[in-house]
DNA sequence: TTTAATGT
């Protein structure tokens, strides 16, 4: 069985991806929700614009022609690495500092040693209860990949008042031990706020996202950090992040999960949420987060299933596209 | 059910 031999590292020249414009949203945030009516006017920074993105597509992975219905062969396409092609199909959301696990693929930024994205495609059968998969035997451990610069190291973390919080949840790699065990590599992990955020409300999240795999036979999920700027007292905006640390992991202020469901008849829905690092109350349902796609892209960076024509998406956060 | 830190 092929090991550590399958991390391939594609090792592609950073792309300067500055999506981001200022100037538009100017409430400023508040460090604490609300206890309801959360909206988009609580997500300052998170530019809103009418438009949707028109770039055009790349994809540095050849895609094949033919449709990939399910996962059940997941096994086989990993033998093959047409796994990676499989995630990716509808393309990358960015090129820099590329690197594919056996399950999921990850965009990684040196300068703040948090990844951009990692991307995932679940089906029922990723993420269904597997016996001989155990999350307890689990490490969490530095990514050797990358330069020691660039790393986080687990020290970073220990008493820095974070959790190491995945990006590509573990829960979401269910199919085989090793898949489960990749996503324990430090270089998936973000500072995020233990209780109140990583262990509930992203959590739910997370959670929601496997669900989607009992209504799509595929899901494709797309997940990252924001750093989004605040407006201070100057009428300013600035952006301000904490670093936990001797290698100065950011924390990021906010992170966003951007998904497709493919529906067996082929047609797609798209969902996109942005949360911030903080509390979050129980309370508020999970669509109060949900944003336009395309204001994640603009403050991000990235361009999100870039391959797929927007008009082809029925549905965008549950309404008529 | 899934998240994860802390302290022995």
């Amino acid at each position: 069985m092929s090991k550590s031999v399958l991390l391939k590292y594609i090792s592609i020249g950073s792309v300067a991806a500055c999506g981001y414009l200022a100037g538009i949203q100017t409430e400023r945030y508040k460090n604490v929700l609300p206890q309801n009516n959360l909206n988009l006017k609580n997500m300052p920074g998170l530019p809103i614009f009418g438009t949707v993105s028109a770039a055009t597509s790349f994809s540095p992975v050849p895609v094949p022609d033919q449709s990939l219905a399910s996962a059940t062969n997941a096994l086989e396409l990993k033998s093959t690495g047409n796994r990676i092609a499989q995630i990716m199909k509808y393309g990358f959301p960015g090129l820099d500092n590329v690197r594919s696990f056996s399950d999921y693929v990850l965009s990684y930024d040196r300068r703040n040693r948090v990844a951009h994205w990692v991307f995932e495609h679940l089906t029922k059968d990723s993420v269904k209860y597997n016996e001989a998969v155990d999350r307890s035997k689990c490490d969490f451990k530095p990514d050797e990949s990358i330069h020691k610069y660039f790393r986080s190291e687990n020290s970073d973390y220990k008493k820095s008042g974070y959790d190491r919080g995945h990006l590509a949840a573990a829960g979401n790699h269910k199919f085989h031990q090793q898949h489960v065990e990749e996503t324990f590599y430090l270089s998936n992990m973000a500072p995020q706020v233990g209780r109140g955020f990583n262990r509930d409300a992203w959590n739910k999240l997370e959670k929601h996202v496997r669900n989607l795999t009992k209504i799509y036979a595929n899901v494709y999920c797309c997940t990252g950090p924001l750093y989004l700027p605040k407006k201070e007292n100057d009428g300013k905006n600035y952006v301000k992040y904490e670093v936990i640390g001797a290698n100065h992991v950011a924390v990021p202020t906010h992170f966003f999960k951007v998904v497709v469901g493919e529906l067996s008849n082929g047609s797609l829905e798209m969902e996109a949420y942005v949360m911030p690092n903080q509390v979050i109350n129980d309370n508020i349902p999970l669509t109060s987060f949900q944003v336009p796609p395309d204001s994640v892209e603009r403050a991000a960076g990235l361009l999100f299933f870039d391959n797929l024509s927007r008009s082809k998406i029925s549905k965008i956060n549950g309404k008529k596209n």
